[in-house]
RNA sequence: GCCGGGGUAGCUCAGUGGCAGAGCAACCGCCUUGUAAGCGGUAGGUCGUGGGUUCAAUCCCCACCCUCGGCUCCA
């Protein structure tokens, strides 16, 4: 007898196992099914089960049945490069989301080429059709080594996890410190593995190979190179098709493709890697971004402040950020009165703008606010468009506020951040609270532990869901970051608030409180955009290009349909200019198809149309991007509508 | 920084040890258009930069720069 998830049971006979109990409930779940959960357990199809046990089947359209699926196409990866390549070591092969990878090291540092994938894939499809077993065996430490004698990652593996210094990752390779587990597909391939696999490799076979990398062993940079294979694996081959769909749907948001094809901005190979230059279109975009985020602090009581690109080097000792990250600035500039360097951070310059007079505590929370620009040396690798660049400017803020203000204080930021992120079109955010690492850090235990407190508190006061990552924080104090959704689900970091009592120790900043004694104030971290470049790309991903109508550099463009109504066409988009919207004009010496795909492809919001009609009756034909064409709409009409449009910021589309 | 791919016209991309190519865009004509590509013509290149091999290099070799996919890192 076993009990079943909706807590019927069922009665099978002694010895039955998984597969049997989901072919007694049905032949569809019997497909479907990929492994067994037993008391919590996961366990492959093929164990016993135990009399009394809580049962529950896991199907290949679940995710946990997607990761057995993937889990198990990583070893038939495995195999085949072990078969195509003699003398070729694996080391770890895990799910990841949508897929997996495997990682090898090759005789003579050999490489994988992208012939060598397509060869893989097809020695993985000949593995599938032979339809191996997955046969599941525990051993002994020594047996196991004996097997894997000539795997010494695998040995490496093995003896971690016996000696009980294994991490989640070695765990999920071989199993237990009690015994170690392998699956043997063949006579000539077994590879160390936890489980739960499939029952045998015909059940899978809906997978690609994606690309090749190179990865360091157990990520450690010093540490040899390996090179890591990618693949992606489904239940179904409609799934998987799916899934490439997303994956070139994605590829067509890219942000760096839709900055050279919208004229937006570039990175002139000229300025050096990671160093953008904004065009008018990526410009007005920008300003109004920038406009807008002005507007909003100055109604959220922020004082605007404005500092330097370069400082002496005393400064950043001061701080702290020369011990912690020399490696990430640009070089210093050695003058005759001392060394500079282009700054990393605006942090400390507005410490200096809050210590440079006597404060009160009348005078808190103080709140510092600029579009500070920023230079850090990023590695050379780790460039990528918009999202990591080495000149980049934040919507940096610093709160300088009691302890007593403090958990208010953030409270509100929250507020006023989620405000922000929703009117450029987010509505699904993950906090994340990062914590204390004690090698990368400065500061007492106690300090740690209020503002990680204040923190938390202002997080549960709002009743938001987070998740803890530990070490994450900044060496300088504990932070929530807020991560968004995007139209296509994918998720960006992009706020920041930080808690901070070390700076104002450092920089020794005071206030007077009410009883006359002078005390140090906290420091609250913030950025909302985080970078404008980043924030920037991350729109232009979210929008696909498609900008809500108030940040669309053309807002509408008018098109006569022949020559004889470009004055009229004229006369319209100076009445809309006048309205204060960015319009422009194609004058009809083109098809008028033509002209519309044109614009079209711009992603302008909204094409207008102007006809004989339209002369004569002081109308226009509204062609709204993503809508249906309207004829003869009056301008008036037309206009009260883009001014809801753009009082919204409701993208069109 | 490390492993691997790439850099040819404004864009997307062919190509070859011996005169540099297409489509789109641009420009000039013709067409005067009613909702996603009308026709014809013209112009456009230090083939990323520097060095080497060669009678000859965009092509082969070396170095550097930039870039893409990962790894590591991210105040």
């Amino acid at each position: 007898m076993v009990r079943l998830p909706d807590d019927s049971t069922r009665e099978l006979s002694a010895g039955s196992t998984g597969i049997e109990l989901a072919q007694a409930i049905g032949k569809r779940l019997a497909q479907a099914a990929v492994a067994t959960v037993i008391d919590g357990v996961e366990s492959d199809l093929g164990v016993a089960l135990v009399d009394g046990a809580k049962v529950s089947i896991i199907t290949s359209d679940s995710d946990a049945g997607r990761h057995v699926l993937r889990h198990s196409t990583a070893h038939v990866l495995a195999q085949a490069v072990v078969q195509l390549f003699e003398g070729a070591k694996f080391s770890i092969g895990p799910a990841i989301e949508d897929g997996f990878y495997y990682d090898f090291d090759l005789p003579n540092n050999k490489t994988f080429s992208d012939q060598d994938l397509v060869a893989i894939q097809e020695r993985m499809q000949k593995i599938v059709e032979a339809d191996q077993p997955f046969v599941r065996a525990e051993m002994t430490t020594k047996e196991a080594l004996k097997i894997f004698k000539d795997q010494p990652y695998k040995c490496e593996i093995i003896e971690r996890v016996t000696k009980g210094k294994g991490d989640s990752s070695d765990a999920l390779e071989a199993g237990s410190a009690d015994a170690v587990s392998v699956y043997r597909n063949s006579e000539s391939f077994v590879d160390l593995c936890r489980g739960p696999h499939v029952p045998s490799t015909g059940r899978l076979g809906h997978f690609a190979l994606m690309k090749v990398a190179g990865a360091y062993w157990r990520g450690n940079e010093k540490g040899p190179m390996l090179q890591r294979i990618y693949g992606t694996a489904w239940e179904s081959k409609s799934a998987l098709a799916e899934h490439l769909h997303r994956l070139e749907e994605a590829e067509k948001r890219d942000h760096r493709r839709l900055a050279v094809e919208m004229d937006l901005l570039s990175f002139p190979q000229e300025l050096g890697g990671g160093l953008a230059v904004w065009h008018p279109k990526g410009g007005i975009i920008r300003k109004l971004m920038e406009d807008y985020s002005r507007e909003r602090h100055q109604n959220g009581g922020y004082k605007f402040v404005f500092t330097p690109h370069l400082a002496n080097a005393h400064l950043f000792e001061t701080s702290g950020h020369l011990q912690f990250y020399k490696d990430g600035m640009y070089p210093p500039m050695e003058m005759d009165n001392g060394t500079y360097y282009p700054k990393p951070m605006n942090c400390p310059m507005h410490c200096l703008i809050y210590r440079d007079r006597q404060r009160s505590y009348r005078e808190l929370p103080l709140r510092l606010f600029e579009l500070g620009t920023v230079y850090r040396y990023e590695r050379a690798g780790t460039l990528h468009g918009l999202l990591r660049i080495r000149g980049f400017t934040q919507d940096d803020s610093h709160i300088f506020c009691t302890e007593e203000q403090m958990a208010d204080e953030i409270a509100s930021l929250l507020d006023f951040v989620l405000s922000v992120l929703r009117r450029f079109g987010f509505s699904e955010f993950d906090f994340k609270l990062s914590t204390r690492n004690a090698e990368k850090s400065v500061g007492s235990d106690e300090i740690w532990q209020r503002s990680t407190d204040a923190l938390q508190e202002a997080l549960n006061r709002h009743g938001l869901q987070y998740t803890v990552a530990p070490e994450a924080a900044a060496f300088y104090g504990p932070k929530i970051d807020i991560d968004v959704r995007d139209a296509i689900g994918r998720k960006w970091q992009l706020s920041t608030i930080q808690c901070d009592f070390n700076l104002p120790e450092r920089f020794g900043l005071e206030y007077i409180a009410t009883d006359n004694a002078r005390k140090q104030p906290i420091m609250l971290h913030r950025a909302l955009f985080g970078s404008i470049e980043r924030f920037f790309g991350v729109l232009l991903e979210h929008y696909g290009g498609a900008f809500p109508t108030w940040l669309a550099p053309v807002q509408v463009r008018v098109l006569a349909v022949a020559s004889a109504h470009d004055e009229y066409a004229t006369k319209v988009v100076e009445r809309l200019v006048e309205g204060g919207y960015r319009v422009d004009q194609l004058v009809a010496d083109e098809q008028l198809g033509k002209r519309i795909r044109a614009s079209k492809l711009e992603r302008i919001p909204y094409i207008l149309v102007v006809g004989d009609d339209d002369v004569s009756n002081s109308t226009v034909g509204v062609n709204p991007r993503g809508g249906d064409v309207r004829r003869d709409v009056p301008l008036t009409d037309f206009m009260n509508q883009l001014s809801i449009d753009v009082g919204q910021a409701k993208s069109v589309s």
